[in-house]
RNA sequence: GGCACGUUGGUGAAGUGGUUUAACACACCGCCCUUUCACGGCGGCAUUCAUGGGUUCAAAUCCCAUACGUGUCACCA
């Protein structure tokens, strides 16, 4: 009796051997450097925020390298799968623009030369790899039942011992073979355990491009590899498709890193080279003063679809990622005003190494940036998509009086500092409504008058102004240069200044008389360049508007 | 409880033994300003890097201990 007899009994229709897989999933043809990372989810809903910003690295740092990234499904576990769950994690990553070199592209098709991409479909591969195991003597049949093991860990729980399946608590390392043979053929249940020839008493030292060099003592638990029904555990099977499907780095979340020693251990035993390691921390949120990691089940903000509805651009939340994977990305980005993300050199040594607070506000801030920085054009085209979807009144304005949208949107946008208003498209309306006369009209109104508040004076300079002073043709200068000399006819300074030596002097200063204007125009005391509000509302929709004012009088 | 990792302001953080009287960004506060792009401008905001000890001429940076936090210890990933 050999250990190989067991093995074929355990896998009788097992042919494959591993060097026959070796030989169909060759080492990629690449460059020396170029990096092959992988996402590799459970289809157990939709993509959270902590998974996104893992993909979004794993991308990065294939893109950089002229790498390769793919997708894996790691549905092993078949009770947590969810219906649709491959769909849900497509389409998440399709939105969020993270687009695969290879692997699972929908429910039931794939791209690629290493596949099957589907964990659930590689089952006669995982056999080989567990057979050969079984056949070296690494790993044996194990027959303890639920409450065999519950009782080994009250006993350790009770002796202050260690908790694991390991040395003398091992007691199905040590049945002999000619009796698991025996037990296996009478049909008794059984699953695969490691043989681990780990020393607890030794250190080892494993590098992770995240937290540096981490040492461990050696794993000596014999943990399960193969379960009742047939398919690997999560360590097995990363040992073996990271193998076959030539990963380079595994980039993962730091709930990981304890079980690094196991999975350094299972490298080593099949004799091969692990991958690289980096493992990041968690997104954390903090409530009522605590901590805790970003959940998926209770916060909305977690999920791709919170800042779809909110009308927050993808590429916004790209960012905040970048500035969370790499802490100098946001000063790059900053002094590389016209670059983008594909510019920017990730590197994985300035990953943070504790979890960071996830932070909507500074999110909030860089889509701001980011939506001043892109063309009005580019931004109507946005906001067009998006009110189509959330708006169909906005969308419908916006349709109709699109050049029109698009010089509102270019006010103050080609400068060297362009103005910030709008965070995400969800808000524009509301910042905006006034230029809009089928808006206006059914808004609620309440002119923010200032410092000029008398009814009579603001309609007898707001009358004098279109009468004599105003013209659509005026530059910038000439039009201002106008307005002081409506305020000088009607005892107001031409420059603050001169008010401020001597405010006895005058009822007030061009500032204030520009400011009824602003005002009558739009309600508003704080608006965009009011030159470029005019501009665009011609002569004819000022007078209507002044007209308009007169009867809210 | 064992093992592992982390701890710089309200937040994200830079910093790897001397140019740090601790960068930058967000938030906050103050002042100015309504044509200086006011969703801006200027200024302020940690005598101190969890705490205690040690090494050193010199420590946020190295060492030790303590505290706190996080992860993990499944036939879940």
């Amino acid at each position: 009796m050999t250990n190989k007899d067991l093995a074929n009994l355990i896998f009788p229709d097992v042919t494959k051997t591993i060097e026959d897989y070796e030989k169909m999933y060759p080492k990629r043809n690449l460059k020396e450097d170029a990096v092959v990372t992988r996402f590799a989810p459970s289809p157990t809903g939709f993509v959270h925020m902590g998974s996104l910003l893992a993909a979004f690295i794993e991308k990065k740092a294939a893109f950089d390298t002229g790498g390769v990234f793919f997708l894996r499904i790691e549905d092993t576990d078949q009770e947590r799968k969810v219906e649709n769950g491959i769909e849900g994690i497509t389409t998440d990553l399709k939105n969020f623009g993270i687009t695969i070199d290879e692997g699972t592209i929908s429910e039931v098709e794939e791209k690629g030369n290493y596949g099957p991409y589907v964990q659930s479909k590689r089952k006669e591969i995982y056999h080989a790899f567990i057979k050969y195991f079984i056949e070296k003597g690494m790993a044996y049949p194990c027959f303890c039942s639920k409450d065999e093991l519950d009782d080994i860990r009250s006993a350790q729980e009770r002796r202050k011992d260690r908790i694991g399946y390991y040395g003398r608590y091992a007691k199905c390392r040590k049945i002999p073979l000619e009796d698991a043979y025996d037990r296996i053929k009478n049909g008794e249940n059984f699953i695969i355990r490691l043989k681990s020839p780990g020393d607890f008493e030794k250190k080892i030292v494993v590098k992770d491009l995240v937290k540096g060099n981490i040492s461990f003592p050696e794993n000596d638990v014999d943990i399960v590899i193969m379960k009742k029904d047939g398919l690997p555990t999560y360590h097995f099977a990363h040992l073996v498709d990271d193998y076959l499907m030539r990963t380079t780095h595994v980039i993962r979340g730091d709930e990981w890193v304890s079980s690094l020693p196991v999975h350094v251990q299972l490298f080593s035993m099949l004799g091969v080279k692990p991958p690289k390691y980096a493992h990041i921390s968690p997104i954390m949120k903090e409530e009522n003063g605590v901590k805790r990691k970003l959940s998926k089940r209770k916060d909305p903000e977690a999920a791709m679809s919170y800042y779809h509805e909110k009308g927050i651009p993808t590429e916004a939340v790209k960012l905040y990622l970048m500035t969370l994977a790499n802490t100098n990305f946001e000063q790059w980005w900053d002094a590389n005003k016209d670059k983008t993300i594909d510019n920017f050199k990730f590197s994985f040594n300035k990953i943070s190494k504790s979890g960071g607070l996830f932070d909507v506000e500074k999110l909030m801030n860089i889509s701001k940036n980011y939506l001043s920085r892109i063309k009005a054009t580019e931004f109507y085209d946005m906001l067009v998509e998006y009110t189509k979807e959330y708006d169909q009144e906005f969308y419908d304005l916006i349709n109709k009086y699109k050049d029109f949208t698009i010089g509102l949107l270019n006010i103050e946008r080609e400068q060297k500092k362009p103005r910030k208003d709008y965070a995400s498209f969800s808000e524009v309306k509301e910042l905006v409504w006034y230029m809009y006369d089928e808006l206006f009209e059914k808004h609620d109104k309440n002119y923010e008058f200032t410092n000029i508040n008398d009814k009579d004076e603001i309609l007898k300079l707001l009358n004098a102004y279109v009468e004599k002073y105003y013209d659509e043709n005026d530059d910038q200068q000439t039009w201002f240069e106008k307005i002081k000399c409506l305020s000088q006819a009607f005892g107001y300074a031409r420059e603050v200044k001169e008010y401020k030596e001597s405010p006895d002097k005058y009822k007030g200063h061009v500032g204030d008389v520009s400011m009824v204007i602003r005002v009558a125009l739009t309600t508003k005391s704080m608006t965009p360049n009011l030159y470029d509000i005019m501009r665009l509302f011609k002569k004819e929709r000022i007078t209507k508007r002044f007209k308009e004012l007169e009867n809210y009088f």
